[in-house]
DNA sequence: AGCACGCCGACT
DNA sequence: GTCGGCGTGCTC
């Protein structure tokens, strides 16, 4: 007898290991490490993972698989191994692991139903209930006046509580027509057709003409204009037969690719790709960081490196933040490698991620260009990693588990022997700092593809313009070029930088502000539904023109949301045409793309957006790049703040001057002396890393130190304190004199869905006994945290300090 | 997690 | 006397 070692699908401290089970004969050959399965769990049925076959087990009594979800496994065993390592490095537990490398439509969803066992027994007031086949779901009834009825039943064995386990995973089909007769055999079936067979022989003649073996049915019926009557009696009659034929639902499909060829490489470039290709060529792991500036030219020599990858017959991983997961990035992926990509992003359905998915996972394509996830394409044979603009933040996740994209990149790119290569204009203090000392290759691109400059950068005190009477938010250097750009017929981008800033409601009388009943911030005005809303918890409320507090009626917006910026520039300038991107204007699928492709027609002369303009965009006409609020991120509490800003306003200014026009960049301040402003606006990366290095070591931030995020919530506030307290005076116990904890204090924001949420940072350069102190402490604050609901997060190597 | 079992208070 | 509260312990 075979067994199967599976890990379930429960999230729980205690069901964290591997449960076996018997494999059943006929399953034998299937059932293998990687294969999902559904498994008898208790009294119910729950999905799990098999993890390792074994020929016996030290248990007495052992269930037997109940069935096998997956012919092939869905996992490799590099992935089982890999989950191991993301358990280790995230403290998750191996179900969270396993599920995070998988698209959503593999998850498994659970249903309870109620099934009567025998009709005849069944009280006369039940049978509607119970509808036709004597089932119904658990949940419909469960809050219903006769449900005690019905637990009196299960207890007598005459209903029986079945638990299902659904798959997600639907393929999508389609109907096709299978032509069956030979080209003689329909001439002579239609010559005994009689006359009044109208739509049979137009449906035949059409079959004939085209000479199709195979159609889709939708097609035929609309090229022949027939019902599908005429197509039953020719199914019947053994012409034809109707098959169901699995499909992808192809994201792309209503595009056309030209194909691109490699262009030939500047000597920087070419600097840039030979160490790499060496590194292909030999099967080494190393660690490259590609430092170049905006417009270097650095996606074509990613492409010519795939393209190694690709005739040593290996495949190659591309990460894109999703933001920039730009139509134009997916077109010079798609237009190089045809068929050969497959694409990962957000905004696809479920069904499309699981398509895509499987293309990889079928070996039907060797290159996959794709967001943070994507990390786990299920390749077997990778040549290559590359993470695009690798300082972003989105390569974090920020659920558990807590991974970041690049450290498993390079655990994936040790296994398999092959480069990683970590490209930006703006690397990340960590990783600037570990190829300074010679961990990773440092190749640098500091030119523009055909010696193109970087635009010219001119800072605008806003404190100023203000001083000067002007209290609109556009400063009037910045009128006055966006007026110039549409008299010349080029064009503007306008970015607003709203994170942490957007439109709320304030009593400009006594200062009142709206905030959320179950969270500790301020709601946010959403235009499209005239509502405040919270972003944390969903909570929503109609707009008031009253102040809540002191019935004064001067209650207005505050903050600067993207339709309050277009409304004020129509007003100033009337005959300027603008686009608007943000989260109003692109929520619709396919929106997005359609907005920069007017623009890139040129039907508007300003693109005005948030973040999602910052990035990928390349248009040649582009010559002003207006930055409306510099400085709104450099107040939020995060000692990567004044990195972050120098990142965003280098990445802005690199949409300007791309081409034949030379560009021009804008930036307005209220903290015009901000090293993070002046060095972004002289292009100079080196000397804001040396002096960010500065901060970071005087404040023992990141890359001096590492850090650690644990959060406490709970509804109360005094449980929460005194937890946190608990856990970080147990951590100054057992941590070195090295170590430093910050707190314990409230987290930036108190208190989301009605929970308060105080945290600790530990800040250390070597504890090596810390995983196993966190542990120790999850461990032991399990029963309270099932018991009286209280949560304790751990977050290795944050991002946010939230 | 989710479910059953089991041991103490307020009711037909 | 029972019904049902939720503390405890188990899931191959």
């Amino acid at each position: 007898m075979t067994y199967a070692s599976v890990i379930v699908d429960v999230p729980a401290k205690q069901i964290d290991r591997t449960f076996d089970y018997g494999v059943p004969e006929q399953w034998k050959d299937i059932v293998q490490p990687g294969v999902r399965v559904i498994v008898p769990f208790g009294p119910r049925n729950v999905q799990g993972f098999v993890v390792f076959l074994k020929d016996n087990t030290e248990l007495e009594k052992v269930k037997p698989i109940q069935s096998v979800l997956d012919l092939q496994p869905v996992l490799t065993s590099e992935l089982l191994q890999l989950a191991q390592w993301l358990k280790n490095h995230t403290l998750c537990y191996t179900i969270s692991a396993l599920q995070a490398m998988l698209p959503a439509a593999l998850k498994a969803k659970y249903e309870k139903w109620l099934i009567v066992k025998n009709t005849e027994t069944l009280p006369t007031e039940l049978h509607s209930i119970f509808g036709e086949n004597g089932r119904v779901l658990y949940d419909n009834v469960k809050d219903q006046p006769y449900f005690p009825i019905i637990q009196k039943l299960v207890k007598q064995d005459k209903i029986e509580l079945y638990y299902q386990v659904k798959d997600k995973a639907k393929k999508k089909t389609i109907k096709m027509i299978d032509v069956q007769f030979s080209q003689e055999q329909l001439t002579s079936y239609m010559k005994q057709l009689t006359k009044g067979a109208k739509a049979q022989t137009r449906v035949l003649t059409y079959i004939m003409e085209n000479e199709i073996a195979k159609i889709s049915k939708q097609e035929l019926l609309e090229m022949t204009q027939t019902s599908s009557s005429v197509i039953k009696t020719l199914t019947n009659e053994g012409i034809i037969t109707e098959i169901e034929e699995e499909i992808y639902r192809d994201p792309y499909k209503d595009r056309n690719f030209q194909k691109s060829h490699p262009l030939p490489l500047s000597d920087q470039q070419l600097n840039a790709i030979t160490p790499i290709l060496r590194c292909i060529e030999k099967g080494r792991h190393e660690s490259f960081v590609m430092f170049g500036v905006t417009g270097s030219g650095k996606t074509e020599v990613y492409m010519q490196a795939v393209d190694a990858v690709l005739q040593k017959g290996q495949e190659a991983i591309i990460l894109v933040p999703e933001i920039s997961l730009t139509p134009q990035m997916v077109n010079r992926f798609k237009s190089r490698f045809g068929d050969e990509v497959a694409v990962l992003h957000s905004g696809l359905g479920i069904g499309e991620k699981y398509d895509e998915w499987r293309k990889i996972h079928r070996k039907e394509v060797r290159v996959v260009v794709g967001a943070r996830s994507a990390i786990f394409a299920p390749f077997e044979n990778v040549g290559i990693i590359i993470i695009d603009e690798e300082h972003e933040s989105s390569y974090k996740q920020e659920e558990t588990p807590r991974y970041h994209a690049k450290d498993v990149a390079i655990q994936r790119g040790k296994y398999h022997n092959c480069p990683v290569v970590l490209g930006s204009a703006t690397p990340t203090l960590e990783t600037f700092a570990r190829a300074k000392k010679g961990l990773y290759t440092l190749l640098t691109m500091d030119k523009r593809m055909n010696e193109q400059a970087m635009p010219t950068v001119e800072i605008v005190d806003m404190r100023e313009e203000l001083r000067e009477g002007n209290r609109s938010m556009f400063s009037r250097v910045l009128v006055e070029k966006l007026q110039d750009r549409i008299d010349r017929g080029e064009q503007s981008v306008l970015f607003l930088n709203k994170r942490g800033y957007s439109s709320f409601m304030m009593c400009r009388d006594c200062g009142f502000v709206i905030e959320c009943p179950h969270c500790d911030i301020t709601l946010t005005y959403h235009r499209f539904s005239n509502s405040m809303k919270c972003h944390y918890c969903g909570f929503e409320e109609p707009v008031v023109s009253t102040c809540p507090s002191c019935q004064s009626e001067h209650f207005r917006f505050f903050g600067t949301g993207t339709q309050k910026v277009e409304e004020e520039l129509v007003k100033i300038m009337p005959e300027a045409k603008i686009i608007r991107m943000d989260i109003d204007t692109t929520s619709k699928k396919g929106s997005h793309e359609k907005l920069l492709e007017q623009f890139g027609q040129k039907k508007a002369n300003v693109l005005l957006g948030t973040q999602m303009i910052a990035k990928g965009l390349d248009f040649p006409d582009v010559t002003l790049v207006g930055v409306l609020t510099a400085d709104t991120m450099l107040n939020v509490p995060d000692f990567r703040s004044a990195e972050k800003t120098f990142q965003l306003l280098t990445q802005v200014s690199g949409r300007a001057g791309r081409h034949v026009l030379p560009g021009e960049v804008i930036i307005q301040t209220y903290t015009p002396e901000h090293y993070s402003v002046q060095l972004a606006s002289t292009h100079d990366y080196h000397s804001f890393y040396n002096k960010e290095m500065m901060v970071r070591k005087l404040h023992q931030y990141p890359p001096f130190y590492y850090t650690v995020l644990l959060t406490v919530s709970h509804e109360e506030l005094p449980k929460v304190v005194q937890v946190t307290e608990k856990i970080s005076f147990f951590l100054k116990q057992q941590l070195s004199n090295e170590a430093i904890i910050l707190g314990p204090v409230a987290s930036p924001i108190a208190r989301i869905k009605d929970r308060y949420r105080y945290q600790c940072i530990i800040k250390y350069k070597r504890e090596p006994k810390l995983n196993d102190l966190l542990k120790t402490i999850l461990d032991k604050y399990q029963q309270q945290m099932v018991r009286e609901k209280l949560l304790i997060s751990v977050d290795l190597n944050p991002y946010m300090m939230m």
